[in-house]
DNA sequence: TTGTATGCGTTATCAT
DNA sequence: ATGATAACGCATACAA
C-alpha cells in the first residue's frame, strides 16, 4: 500500500474509480453522471478519504465561498455579538469566514482589505472608522453603521428611530428633565442619529433636555463633572438619562451611585445595543435593543445578493425598548 | 487601453516590467535580484496595482498561512477574548484566522475540521466539546481546555494551582467555612482541576468547605436550594465561596442578593477566568484570571512551532488573584 | 543572475 | 454521458 504524504486528489479517485478525472469531478459537484460510475467513484471518494482541495477550487472558479469580516475588536459585546450572528448566518450558507480584528485602526484596516483581497473572497463585510478607506471596485463590500459612499451598501439600525423610542419611554415613565450623554468618535456615523432621534422624541412630548457630549479621549469626569453640576441639594435635577450605548450607560450608573442617587427611583436610565451579562443573561440596563441577528443577516443578504432586489445604500433595521431594571417598570 | 475585468497577475507585470515571469515572483518575494530589474518590477507592480493571489500561491506551496480556530462562540466573555488575542498574535505572524464558531455542538466541530482540511489550513486551534474528534494525521492542532491524546498538545490555565489560590485567598481573608460550586459538562477537562485544586488549598489551610456540583442543563434552582439549606435565622454558614467561573459567580451573587446576603461582608466570592465589564473596565466579581493573552501566544507558537523545542502534551500557564469587589480588601 | 518550463488540483470545453 | 486536455496564477528546478 502506498503511503500518502500528501492528500489524495481527484486524480487518486479517479485511477481508484477507473474512470476519467472528469467524471469524478461531476460527481463531486452533483452533476449528472451515470448510476454505475456515480457508485464506483463514490467508493472510491470513501476509501482513499478524499476531500476536494478548497484551493485548487478558488484557483479555478475564483470563487472562494469565504468572506472577510472587518471589526474593531470581539471582546466589546456589541461587536461580539455581531461576530456570532454573522458567523452563524454564513455558515447556514456554506460561507467561510476570514476574522479581521483592527482594533478601530485606520491602517490595520487598510491593510486588511488588502489581505481580504489578495485572499480573493467574495466580499468584505466592515464595522470600519477609516474615513478615507479604498476598496476596489470589483470587491463586494457591504457596510455597518456607516456610510461610504453610493457604491456600498450599509446596513444599521435605525438609530433616529431608537433616540426617539428612548425619549418617548422615559416620558412614559413619568420624566420631565432629561439628559442625554454621549461619548464616542467624532466621525459622521449612522449611530450618531440617536441624538437627533432623542431631541425629535423629547421636543414631540415636550420633555425639556440637556446633552453632555464629548469626544473619544475626552476624560469621563467630564460627565461627573456635568452631572454634579446639575445636583442642588443632594437632589439630581433630572429624572433620566439617555446614554448613547450601554456601555456608556454602566459608567454612568457607576458615577450616579457614588453621587448617592438611585436608580431608578431618583433616576431612570436608558442605554442602546441590547447587551447582556456574559452575552445570554439579563441586560445590563434598560435599553434600546439592537436586532443583531437581522443585521447579520441583511448584511450577508447583501453581500451574496441572493432574491436581493437591488443595492439599497441603506438598510436601516427596527429597534425595540427592553427593561433591564434601570427605568421603573411599565405599569400595566 | 486594456480594462481588466480580472486582477492583473504576475504575467501581466512581467509583461509590462519586460522581465521574465520568475523574476517578478522573485521580487515579489523578496529573493535576491538585480536592483535594476527590482526597480522596473516594482513599478509595473504599483502601476498596475498587483496583488499576488493567496489560493495560487497556496495550491503550488501548500502553505496558505491560514489557520482555523474553533470555539464555541463569540459572546461569552472568556472565548470572545481568546478570540481577540489569537487573531492579535497570528497577525503578527502575518497569518490569517478562520473562524469557526461551533455552539459546541460535536457535530458542528467535525464539520468545520472537515472544512478547514478543505481549506487547506496550516493548522487548527480548538476549544471542543466532541470527546470523539477525529483528527487527520497530518493536520497540525493545538487544543484549549481538554487533552485529545499523545498527539495533541495542550494549552490551559494552571487550573489546579487557581482553585488552591481561591482557597488561600479565602483563607486569607478571613474565611473559615467555605463552599465550591460547579456547573458545566460532565466530559473531563482541564477546568475540572478547579476542584482539586480548591480542595487541595482547603486542606493545607485546614479550611472547612462543602461542595455543590451540578451538569449542564440542570437547573440554577438547586444552587439557590443549597444556599437556602446553609442558612439559618437569616445568616448563612459560609463565609465565603468559590465559583467555577465569574458567570456562575454572577449568577450566585444574584441569589445571594435575594436572599438578603451581603458581599463581601456576610460571604465573600471568588470566581474564575478574569472576566470584565464589557471587555474592558472592571472585573465582574474577585477573580482567578486566566492569562488569556499567554495562552494566545502559546497556541499560536506551539502550532506554528517557531523556536519551540518539542510537542510537549500539556502546557499550564499561570493564573492570578484579582480584587473585583466580591471580597474584603486586602489588608496592607 | 535571469529566463523557461513544468506542475500544483480543479473545472470546463471540447470531441468521442 | 464520458474521457482527454487546456487553462487558472504562481513557484521552482533547471537551463542559459
Amino acid at each position: 500500500m502506498k503511503k500518502d504524504l500528501s492528500a489524495p486528489t481527484m486524480k487518486d479517485v479517479a485511477r481508484e474509480a477507473g474512470v476519467a478525472l472528469g467524471t469524478v469531478s461531476k460527481v463531486v459537484n452533483g452533476l449528472p453522471v451515470g448510476e454505475p460510475y456515480r457508485l464506483r467513484v463514490e467508493e472510491a471518494i470513501q476509501k482513499l478519504n478524499y476531500q476536494v482541495n478548497s484551493y485548487a477550487q478558488g484557483l479555478k472558479a475564483s470563487r472562494t465561498h469565504t468572506i472577510a469580516l472587518l471589526i474593531p475588536n470581539t471582546i466589546e459585546p456589541f461587536f461580539a455579538s455581531l461576530v456570532y450572528h454573522i458567523n452563524l448566518t454564513l455558515l447556514k450558507r456554506k460561507y467561510r469566514m476570514l476574522l479581521c480584528s483592527t482594533d478601530a485602526d485606520p491602517g490595520m484596516e487598510q491593510e486588511y482589505i488588502a489581505m481580504a483581497q489578495q485572499n480573493k473572497v467574495d466580499g468584505i463585510i466592515g464595522l470600519t472608522y477609516n474615513p478615507n478607506l479604498i476598496i476596489e471596485e470589483g470587491t463586494p463590500f457591504v457596510a455597518i453603521d456607516r456610510s461610504m459612499g453610493p457604491r456600498i451598501s450599509c446596513v444599521t439600525s435605525d438609530n433616529f428611530a431608537g433616540g426617539q423610542l428612548a425619549a418617548e419611554k422615559l416620558a412614559d415613565l413619568g420624566c420631565k428633565n432629561v439628559a442625554f450623554l454621549r461619548i464616542g468618535s467624532s466621525l459622521t456615523n449612522e449611530p450618531n442619529k440617536r441624538k437627533a432621534g432623542f431631541e425629535n422624541g423629547c421636543l414631540s412630548r415636550e420633555l425639556h433636555y440637556e446633552m453632555k457630549i464629548l469626544n473619544d479621549g475626552d476624560p469621563y469626569e467630564e460627565f461627573e463633572t456635568f452631572l454634579k453640576e446639575h445636583i442642588q441639594g443632594g437632589k439630581l435635577s433630572f429624572d433620566g438619562i439617555f446614554c448613547v450605548t450601554d456601555h456608556l450607560a454602566y459608567r454612568i450608573l457607576k458615577i450616579l451611585r457614588k453621587l448617592g442617587q438611585k436608580v431608578p427611583e431618583d433616576v431612570q436610565v436608558i442605554g442602546f445595543d441590547g447587551t447582556r451579562h456574559f452575552g445570554f443573561q439579563e441586560y445590563t440596563c434598560s435599553t434600546i435593543v439592537q436586532p443583531v441577528s437581522e443585521i447579520a443577516q441583511m448584511c450577508v443578504d447583501l453581500l451574496l445578493q441572493d432574491n436581493m432586489p437591488a443595492k439599497p445604500p441603506l438598510v436601516c433595521l427596527p429597534v425595540s425598548y427592553a427593561y433591564g431594571g434601570t427605568t421603573l417598570e411599565e405599569e400595566r
